[in-house]
DNA sequence: TTAAACTTTCAAAACATTTTGAAAGTTAGA
DNA sequence: TCTAACTTTCAAAATGTTTTGAAAGTTTAA
């Protein structure tokens, strides 16, 4: 395969990847992009790359910002600004692995508290309700700890716990 | 809190949490809804306490069983058809960890392992390209056969794997 | 068989999200 | 200050996804 070909078969199967995962394609394939350039990019080379259009780019571009895993470069005597992705991938996965769980898994375990603490002897439904929203709320809580207890660690965090977990 | 408003609110926010996952709302409301019912439900209890038509009802419920997480029971002297979710929490997220593995990380890592495979003395991009991609294979099937350590252990493997890693 | 009870399918409609591009906003330097 | 270079915003358009419901398909039991 060429480079060009592989860049671009890349940047389509991150995109693809990011729909499956609830992130928008133009976001996943700007940071496909940005992660295989060797320097930091203009909003036009971004455009002219993945031919979007403006207003995309920069939405999109402020949203890779508001997840930590873009940061803004600039140039000296370079009069526009330029965007350059999370180098280090161990550091990539916590990022993300912290925004979820702060996005995601933590109003869900507020809500599982709360939709679990209805009284459980006004029928049995309730009261099988009640247990089964206990038991999701346990386990919520015990794999939002792990998923700290993996990433807090900062280097190789995924062969120091793949070690772990083999003795 | 009432009983009918948690369990309403439970549906709501797994739905929503569906979304964010790239789990269609409703195949992620049944799913809440046969949680949280001690019996089997059939299509028509579906249809009425979600409100939804017959036609998404048996879409979403066949997307179930695909996962693995819905079951169809039949009861004695009833033509109809009723479905129960997988009761056992653990089991549930083993058999999603599996399946996201199958569908997704799989996938993936040969494209990465395809596009990574280019002749990296072509130009000095070529080769920033080659390494970041190997460096991304390397850690997405590094994380891939965490996720099989944790969850081949049949019982209780998120408490397990937190014993560990408190080590 | 046949017919009633039930489930599945799928084209069209409804709904939701993403993308565009032009106008408004911002900033740096002359 | 002013203006040119650049970025952001947002309403409208394009696109993508989900939902509906009626017709087709299937199964069971008489």
């Amino acid at each position: 395969m060429k480079f060009e070909e592989a860049k671009s078969k890349f940047i389509q199967t991150w995109g693809a990847l990011g729909s499956q995962w609830g992130i928008n394609k133009t976001m996943a394939q700007i940071h496909a992009l940005l992660m295989v350039s060797p320097d930091a990019l203009s909003m036009e080379d971004i455009m002219e790359q993945l031919q979007i259009s403006r207003g995309n780019t920069s939405m999109n571009l402020r949203a890779l910002m508001d997840w930590g895993i873009v940061y803004k470069e600039y140039k000296p005597g370079e009069r526009k600004e330029f965007f350059a992705a999370e180098g280090n991938i161990d550091e990539l996965a916590r990022k993300i692995a912290r925004e979820r769980s702060r996005r995601e898994i933590k109003p869900t375990l507020r809500v599982l508290k709360d939709v679990s603490s209805i009284d459980k002897s006004t029928s049995s439904e309730a009261a099988h309700f009640k247990a089964k929203t206990e038991e999701l709320y346990d386990f919520v809580s015990r794999a939002d700890n792990m998923l700290e207890k993996i990433t807090e660690q900062k280097e190789n965090w995924i062969t120091k716990t793949i070690l772990k977990l083999m003795r």
